[in-house]
DNA sequence: TAGAGTAGAGAACGACCGTTCTCCAGTGCA
DNA sequence: TGCACTGGAGAACGGTCGTTCTCTACTCTA
């Protein structure tokens, strides 16, 4: 009997999402082939088909758990703070080393309407979460405020992509004009 | 004797890089053949491989004319206006038909490093353009309000792109929190 | 009219990629 | 020990793509 896995997904298929993770943001989802996914993941073909029908299921997988983390990672990290704290988060990501962007935004760049829905999942929960921030810090109108809270933070993601230094901070004064940096 | 050409690039080359931006902006680059071009174009793989060498430099081409061009729509508009017309022209470029976001972002997310270098250049040259504009409106700290601004117009782009109406309308009111829409 | 050169259409080539298939070594059970 | 079964490694297949090559029709000149 197989041992019973209380996380829903096997050992391998965790193996596989770390490399499709790795590499698919590293260097963009089409320039990684399956054999080199199979290889970094130390899983024959045979079981990573097993596990995803097709790299569409596993895009959309490494797309999902990605979402996932990411979000939670931002959650964690502000947790009862405001806004303040969620450019804190990305001053700290932006610096990361392997920091390339918004994995969503590139692969909606790649794919388009390929991966639409799991990219406007992300937004949507996004929007969601700098909702709540919105409310929480009294916002006459928390809508508008999510809303442009999510341009601050895409256009301070993708501006730092491309190597300006600082999106965080001139974001971060457009979101809090009043904030002392 | 073959007519002289005044504009530098032959009309075959015009043709293919209209077809090239139409495709390529629409559908991406990397789901867009050099055959199905050629068709588009109405012109010979011989003469296309004539104009362009490989499609790397075509890409390349068909970027740097479309940052001319963009740009060149940008500033016309604008003329002596300011900030607001920069968000008044954001907002007809989301709503045009074709509108698939910043062309450029795009290509990034889908050959990264290949394209660097153009996409660089063109964030380069709105953020200078950009800075411009903050000096003419005596913006104290002109160069930090470029990047704000450079954050705004991007994030209100791949916003928009997404699906959420009235992007530009939340990020002009960052840029101009005094301005009544 | 004969012949040389040009350009277009598309076949051909080599590489790669997603997916499937084959073969074989290893394992657990009778 | 013999045997059915599993899983892994990687060969194979079909398709696509970027690029080059071939062949043919046409044109311009002498």
């Amino acid at each position: 009997m197989e041992p019973v896995d209380i996380s829903g997904g096997s050992d391998h298929e965790t193996r596989v999402l770390d490399a499709a993770e790795r590499l698919f943001y590293s260097r963009g989802i089409q320039a990684v082939g399956m054999d080199e996914l199979r290889t970094a993941a130390g899983v024959s073909l045979k079981r990573l088909y097993q596990s995803f029908p097709s790299k569409e299921a596993l895009v959309a997988a490494y797309l999902d758990r990605r979402d996932e983390r990411w979000l939670s990672s931002l959650r964690t990290f502000v947790g009862d703070g405001g806004v303040l704290e969620v450019f804190a988060w990305l001053v700290q990501w932006f610096g990361s080393e392997d920091f390339r962007g918004c994995a969503f935004l590139n692969a909606f760049g790649e794919l388009g309407d390929q991966v639409v829905r799991p990219v406007r999942r992300h937004k949507d929960r996004l929007h969601a979460y700098l909702r709540e921030l919105a409310v929480r810090e009294g916002a006459p109108d928390p809508d508008l405020r999510a809303d442009q809270l999510l341009i601050l933070v895409d256009g301070a993601t993708v501006t730092a992509m491309l190597g300006r230094p600082n999106a965080a901070g001139a974001a971060l004064r457009l979101a809090l004009p009043d904030v002392r940096v």
